[in-house]
RNA sequence: CGGGGCGUGGCGCAGUCCGGUAGCGCACUUGGCUGGGGGUCAAGUGGUCGCUGGUUCAAAUCCAGUCGCCCCGACCA
């Protein structure tokens, strides 16, 4: 276990906040709820972030952005989703300070009063969707494929590093089409990126399906997702894309002629992951030693750790290091050496804290057999390598870690997904194994609500590969009407 | 909003019950010896004890108020 990192067992959640502070992904913010992605943490995000960006311009979508402030009036264009919503915004009132009559602090300008109250986004459907409108007259004009990469804000009482805070950075996408299965087609193309996401690029695997009506997004005709489970067997909802079939377009007036000459409203998605992503890689693959990284988006995928006795070894075992240094460097690997003073036992965890894939240790030893050792940090194993070897063994323990931990989480997530036939067998599994629960549900929202209160558990999703024949709801008894997933979930 | 915990050098804490010189560990600075799993010795730097008011000769400590944070619940990506 690592120095001040509370054991996974010991407290999972304290865990999770002690590795994200101590090994320098984030920090508190000021504000109540607010976090400070640290350097280490947005480098990480950065990566995620450049694999999500190419996919979704391979797939032919464009960025743009929109402010940050939509005016009040246009939550009151859309009911249901503005109703998701309402309870957590931040609202802009006034414009200015001024010093108090002390002198001592500053307060509120009574004076600069705005006319109309704006709200900081919590998603951009709204003043999108008025936007749209100006854009959108004709077929020709369609699709409209926009993505935009911001900071949304949403007050929630309750925040957690990553996984909740009050303000968070994702990116949103909201299209539109002519068709409700053109609208359809994209809402699963997307939710097809984030799967490749999670698994090629986070090596988190991920159940894709559709959500229980009370889970969908405010204001969306079907919502799907991806989910993951955790290291503590919690599933996280870790991306959702959203068909939301004409009701935007309905409530901003969105219409264009069609190929037919008739005036039809637009069909519209839209869809977002956050820096919740961050979080879910932190929760599938660390341990108690720290983070283990996805070599594909690790802010340094090899450390190298020069083990000197003065600065003349120092400079015989860099010479020897310099070359295999600069090859990794042009393959493009995240290669990075840390000669400050502290011992090599000391670098050693706090390298493995960081998460780092692969460690490269050096010493004068080494360097008169010609070899260097390099330690993995997704399972004990350190190894000697010949340095003509060492750069092509790194590329292939690259790949080997990212497809290891990949397998070790699907193989985790597996072993603890079990069908059950009996409500008490349901509640038994939920609270003492937890995991993920396969079973029929009727279709009711009462049965999802009873559920809910008794054990916590929701139904995550409605899995693609899943079918309801010859099974019974596991609450009501009743023919089921779906085969779904529950979890308890973050 | 309910329940619990906590505010004392950068971080983690002791001291508060029973008022009297503000302390410990880590970190940090300088130098020496070290270096293959969190090294070591020496010398240093750093704190209006969350804030406001009260009691007192005297308050980190007692009293009143207030602000803030963390954890657990309800809500949510």
């Amino acid at each position: 276990m690592s120095k001040g990192v509370t054991s996974q067992k010991d407290n999972y959640a304290t865990w999770y906040t002690d590795v994200i502070i101590k090994s320098g992904l984030a920090d508190y913010g000021p504000v109540k709820g607010t976090m400070v992605i640290r350097p280490y943490g947005y480098e990480l995000w950065e990566n995620i972030k450049l694999a999500l960006d190419k996919m979704l311009k391979d797939s032919g979508h464009v960025n743009a952005y929109f402010p940050l402030f939509i005016p009040k009036s246009f939550f009151a264009s859309e009911a249901k989703h503005v109703e998701g919503f309402a309870k957590e915004c931040a609202v802009v009132t006034h414009h200015r300070l001024r010093t108090t009559d002390d002198g001592q602090s500053v307060e509120v300008d009574p004076e600069s009063k705005l006319e109309e109250e704006v709200i900081v986004r919590p998603t951009s459907e709204t003043i999108i969707w008025s936007m749209y409108k100006k854009w959108i007259q004709s077929y020709r004009d369609l699709p409209l494929l926009i993505n935009q990469w911001a900071n949304v804000v949403r007050w929630e009482m309750r925040t957690r590093l990553f996984l909740r805070t009050t303000e968070f950075l994702w990116q949103e996408g909201h299209t539109a089409h002519e068709t409700d299965e053109e609208a359809e087609k994209e809402t699963l193309k997307i939710l097809e990126i984030y799967r490749n996401l999670a698994e090629d690029y986070l090596a988190m695997p991920v159940l894709t399906g559709v959500k229980s009506d009370s889970e969908k997004f405010a204001g969306a005709e079907k919502t799907y997702s991806i989910e993951a489970m955790m290291g503590d067997k919690k599933a996280l909802q870790a991306g959702t894309s959203h068909n939301l079939g004409q009701n935007f377009a309905k409530a901003f007036g969105v219409t264009f002629q069609s190929r037919e000459n008739k005036e039809d409203f637009v069909y519209a998605t839209s869809w977002g992951v956050s820096t919740r992503l961050v979080g879910g890689v932190v929760m599938v693959h660390g341990d108690d030693k720290g983070l283990v990284l996805p070599p594909k988006i690790a802010p340094i995928q090899v450390i190298v750790i020069p083990i000197a006795k003065n600065d003349e070894d120092k400079i015989i075992i860099m010479n020897q290091i310099n070359d295999i240094i600069t090859q990794c460097a042009e393959k493009g690997i995240r290669i990075k050496v840390d000669d400050s003073n502290n011992s090599p036992g000391f670098k050693f965890n706090e390298w493995e804290l960081k998460g780092v894939p692969i460690r490269l240790e050096i010493g004068l030893r080494d360097v008169s057999n010609k070899e260097v050792v390099l330690a993995r940090r997704d399972i004990v194993d350190k190894q000697s390598v010949k340095l003509n070897q060492a750069v092509k063994t790194i590329t292939n323990l690259l790949d080997e870690i990212q497809k290891n931990i990949l397998h070790k989480a699907a193989d985790f997530r597996d072993k603890n997904t079990v069908c059950v036939e009996s409500y008490k067998e349901f509640k038994n599994v939920i609270s003492n194994n937890g995991g993920f629960v396969r079973c029929g549900w009727d279709g009711t929202v009462e049965t999802e609500i009873a559920i809910k209160n008794e054990t916590k558990a929701t139904i995550r999703c409605i899995p693609f590969n899943s079918n309801p024949k010859d099974l019974k709801c596991i609450f009501s008894g009743e023919d089921a009407m779906y085969e779904v997933i529950f979890a308890k979930a973050y």
